[in-house]
This record gives structure tokens, sequence and C-alpha cells, in this order.
DNA sequence: GCTAGTTTTTACATCGATGTACATCGGCTG
DNA sequence: CAGCCGATGTACATCGATGTAAAAACTAGC
């Protein structure tokens, strides 16, 4: 048979759609009486309320959009189920969204999807540009995870720069000199990597380090085949660190894995801390020193503010027109993170 | 400025708003020149189809949910990415929902979120049980990943019985004879796990090894905490296996984590091995011999099966009510999985 | 019993896009 | 040049739920 409609409900309950409707949305002024008879109708037809006609109604989805480069990098995964748990206390649904960091499906998810169908968009970019953010008319609201790169966006991250200064600090503070960055690369832009390694340089020179350019080890992606690879070709090309900076736990994890194959033990003779925190960092072999970021808040504060931008783009009950609204001044939340010292940089005699 | 809709497109075209609707849409018999004027307005105006007015009028969304109980488990993060490059191929947006092995979430799933707001569902549950599969009047069509819970669902998985008795298989053929299956657990019910078990026991059965009950390590989840804590649990209380079957991956990872920290060597001392091939095997110190599902397959025959289920019960246009169909009988998908043998069964001079 | 005030319920328009059915146009045939 | 055809374009109804405004039902007070 098919889905009642409700229609179909005000039929069977004799009484109008509109009545239904308030029954539904526990409208104050309806009598015990119709309220339950209107239930049972309900009940016996088996019906729900049909998303479709409820969001052209009243303009607002309830689903926010999750937009990540990779969702088996396990940083993100682990993000998205904060980000979840988060939205469901604000009665949201989190759509996932992967873009394979490629530029072309980061611009569709800022522009909803070629549909504003959600009603906002937390995302996490790595190939967009800072040209990409503006111009978004009738974009839904949006909040970016990690470095700013652009005035004008809400934006949550923790203090990378600072992050990286200090895991330096900390191999530095092991009497390590040769320092490699696993992922580093040019400073000069406006992502992650970039302010992680700037965090970098400036721990070699306040240390008064020289720094070489070769300390910086380019990765096509954050993921652990490029960190034992690119820690693998160094090895064979001569390096001789006595530690490394990776700048997420993935490159750490795929670099520890090459030092193994190459009979380099860690931490004696290099040292190795990572980003991120994440769970394979705390069972591998030898576990994984790292920069742990507060993911529980960063969740936290990124809906908090993505559901602030939506009301006030719609207003509390939804019906508007769901376009970018420009009086609030954007927002820079900056997040709590922690070292996490473990075997890779402090040794097995700590557990 | 409010976002434009089709009206004022059609409005700023000078046409009407079923042929801005016809340009959208690629209908045939519009002419270059009107197509062209259309196209104008709507860069113009920076105009983009309202979702919920479509959707009202279609009855279709384009987006199917895929529901999984730990988007942090890797393997189901692996999946997802399959899941959602397959989809895409096919015009669909995947929204990602996490059950949290948690009943009344997967439940809410199966109604299609209190709202039948998806085209079809991609199920892969825990905690379900058969009974929650009837009766699912107006639920949208869904396929189930992993064992046959029930008569009537479709369904797609590897032969996880016959994967685990190759699997150990495997191991007796090393010549070991004590093993241990982590994550372990009654044979006599319908899941992935109870699957697995039973494969267990037959390759002990047809290897004339006698069966003891404690052979099997229960866990309370599918994680690496849960498999290192269940591996030094039985360690401390003098168990002294020669192999293990990790019945995933992260167990296997948790165990090997375990029996490094007690001493044991593997695969010398014990051989182990897992299921589901997720990356971080592949870097695991030892890498980890595992049974690869073949992932690609599981996400195509699933997006495949339910996009066919999808067409059944609304027609190739939609506009259907989407109600479950009873027409087509339910379908048995098994897809390939191989044995991947790495250091952690084989030994390094494998490599 | 009647009026004023309040609560409950209803009819109707509306959100935005699109299918249906029909009107119109230009060109071609005989 | 009438008549016909296919190709384009349009008006209108419709999908389902809900806000608005007003009618209906009820209560209380005199």
């Amino acid at each position: 048979m098919a889905r009642p409609r409700i229609k179909d409900v005000a039929r069977h309950a004799g009484v109008s759609e509109k009545t239904v409707s308030n029954v539904i949305n526990d409208y104050a002024h309806v009598s015990d009486r119709t309220r339950r008879v209107v239930r049972e109708a309900i009940d016996q037809l088996g019906y729900r309320v049909n998303l479709a006609g409820r969001h052209l109604r009243r303009g607002r989805t309830g689903i926010i959009a999750l937009v990540v480069p990779e969702l088996d990098i396990p940083y993100f995964a682990e993000l998205a189920r904060h980000v979840i748990r988060e939205a469901e206390q604000r009665s949201l649904t989190v759509l996932i969204h992967q873009s394979g960091a490629d530029r072309a499906h980061e611009l569709a998810a800022l522009a909803g999807f070629g549909s504003a169908f959600v009603d906002g968009i937390i995302l996490s970019p790595l190939a967009l540009t800072a040209d990409d953010l503006r111009d978004r008319v009738g974009a839904p609201p949006t909040v970016l995870l990690g470095e700013l790169l652009e005035e004008g966006a809400d934006h949550v991250a923790i203090d990378n720069e600072g992050a990286a200064r200090e895991a330096t600090g900390h191999l530095i503070g092991l009497g390590r000199r040769a320092i490699l960055a696993v992922g580093g690369r040019d400073d000069s832009g406006l992502g992650t990597a970039e302010a992680r390694t700037r965090g970098f340089r400036a721990a070699l020179s306040e240390a008064g380090i020289a720094y070489d350019p070769a300390a910086l080890l380019p990765v096509d992606s954050f993921r652990m085949p490029d960190g034992a690879e690119a820690v693998a070709r160094a090895l064979r090309e001569g390096a001789r660190p006595d530690a490394l900076l990776c700048l997420n736990d993935q490159l750490a994890l795929g670099a520890l894995r090459a030092l193994h194959e190459h009979g380099v033990r860690v931490p004696e003779d290099v040292a190795v801390i990572g980003f991120d925190d994440v769970e394979g960092g705390r069972f591998s072999v030898p576990t994984l020193s790292t920069v742990a970021p507060d993911k529980a808040a960063v969740a936290k504060v990124a809906v908090q503010l993505l559901q602030d931008r939506i009301e006030e783009a719609t207003g509390p009950e939804g019906r508007g027109d769901g376009a970018v609204s420009v009086s609030l001044s954007p927002q820079d939340r900056i997040v709590a993170h922690r070292l996490v010292l473990r075997e890779s940089t402090e040794g097995r005699e700590r557990r």
C-alpha cells in the first residue's frame, strides 16, 4: 500500500490536515481527546512525515554536511565521530562527504552540493585557495576546520604553529639536532602543513640549529605509504637524522615502519613524533608520541558555531533563504592541544 | 539578496518557468537560442535548484544512507570510501550514519531516520536481530552488509565461514596447534563473528585438533584495545598459544601490541592473522597477514543492488511511494576474498 | 439567554520544481 | 495558399506539510 499522507491520517481521524500537523508538531492548543484520536490514526496507518514537504515549507532540513578529504585517514574518522555525537545532541543529522582532497569536490561542497539542501557545512579544506572562499552568494553557512585560509570565514583549529614548535622543542630537549620534518613544505602558504612547518623552523631557530631546506621531506598525501616512502628515500639518499617531526600520525606510522625495515632503532637512534593522536599510535610498536588536539572540543565548537550561523541566517524557526549573512564578524576559535609522550620519543622505560 | 528561484530566472530570461526547468533538466526540445538565454540568466543570478522542491515533486532525493557501527574502525571507513565512489558514478549522494553499534540507532536508520528522505539504505548491522527486519512497512529499500540475518533481505558479504576456515587452515599448515580465536564467540548466532567462529571450529575439526571453548577470547567490541586486553589477559592466565586467529585486523593489531609487551615473538612464537586488510596492517611491525575481502566489489554490488531496488520501488523516473516492494526475490550476493600473507605468519624472509 | 473572551479547529494559500496537456510557431506539401 | 506536422513554449495543477487568518465551539459572567 502506498505510504500514507497527512491527508489520509486526517480522513482516518475525522479531523483536518492542519490538526494532524498540529499534533505532530506538538502545538499547544489541541484538546487531549483530539490529540489522542490523531495519534491513534497515525499509529494505525504507520504514518511518518515526509521530509520533502516539510523541508519545502520550512526551508530547513536539519542536516549539516561534514566535508573531509579522506575518511580513511583515521583522524578524520575520529573527528567525524565527535561531530556526529555533537550534532545529534542538537538534533542535527550529519551528512559526511568525502572530497578526496579534490578541489572540484570541495568547491561543490562549498556550493551546498549544487543545491542548498544542507543547512550548513563544516569543511576541512585541503585543496581550496583563499579565492574560492570569496563570493559565496547563496551558499549555506560554513565553518572551516584547520588553519585560517581567508579573513571572513569562521574557523576552528589548534595553534598549529605553536604545537609544532613545542613538539620540535621536545625533540631538541632530548638532545636531538638532526631533525627532519616529514610532510614539511614551503612555509609561506596558509594551510595546516605550512603552519606546522613554520613552527618547526621557529623551534630550530630558537635552539640555534641551522636550518637546511633538505630537512623538509615533501609528501603527496598524508598517509602511511607516503611517510614510509619519504623516510625510506631519505635514508637511501644518505640522510642520518636523529629525530623526525611527522606532520601527522599516519606519516609517523609509515615512518616507523620504514625505520624498522632499515634496522634503525626508535627512539634510541631516531626519535619520532606525530600529530593527531589517532588510536593506531597507541598500539604501534613502538607507541607513538604525538600532538593531541582536543578533538571533542574541535567538534563541539564547530557545530556550535555553525548552528549559531544557521539560526542567524534563517531565524530560529527557519524559513529564511539560507544565504550567507555577513552581519556577525567571523570567528577564529583556537582549541587546546597537548603533547602526549610515548615510546617513540621517551623509550620503553616510561611505561 | 534572497536566493533566486526558478521564477526569477524565468522573468530575467523572458520565458516561462517550465522552459527554465526544461533547460535545467536537459529536455531535448529547447531551441539553442532559448537554451543559451536561460543559461545566461542562470549564471547571472547565480541560480541553483532547490532540492526540496525537486524532491517533493519527483519523490526521490538521489541520496542513499550508509549506516555503519563505527566510522573510526578503519574497515568501515575504507568501505565507505568505496561506496561513495561507486555511488558517485551513479550520481547518488551518500549520507553516512554512525550507529554506534546501538540497536536504537540502527532501528532509526532502518526506518529511514524517521522520515523517508533517503531513497535507500545500506546497513552494516551489529546489534539488530532478525525480528527487527520484519515489518518494515513504508521503509526505504535496504541492502545489508555482512552475514544474512534473515530471509527476505538483500545482503552482500564474503563467505565468512569459508574464509575463517582457510585462515585457520593456513595457521595449521604452519604447524600451529594451539590456536586462539580472538573475538570468537558462541557460534550458534547469525552474525559475522559467529560465522567466522564456525569456520574456525570447522578447520580445527578437519585437522583433528580438539576444540576447547577456552580457545575463544570474547571481546566487547572489535577495536585495538579489546584485542590487546583479551590477549594480555589470556597470557596472564597462562595460555600459551602458538597462533591467533583474530576476527578483524583491529583486534589483530591490538594483539600484536600485547604480544610485543609480553616479549612474545611474532611469528616465531605466535603467528597472527586477521580479517579486513586495513591499511594499518600493511605498516605494522610485523606486517599483518589477513583475509582481504574485495571491498570494491562489496561496495559495487551493494550500491548496484540498492539502485535496482530503488528503481523497482519507485519506477525509473521516481514519483513512487518509496515503500518496500516484495516482488523480486531477495538476493544473497557473495563477493570474493583472498588470503594476504605477510610477516605475522610468514616471517620477515618473505619480503 | 446572550455577549465577550478564549480555545480549538478549519479552509486556503504557499514553499519551488516539474509533469501534463495544450497552444503556438515555422516550414513543408500538394 | 490551405492544411498538416513536428518542434517549441506555456498555463496550470500537483507533490506534502504548515503558516495565516478566520470560523466554530466553548466558557464564563451577568
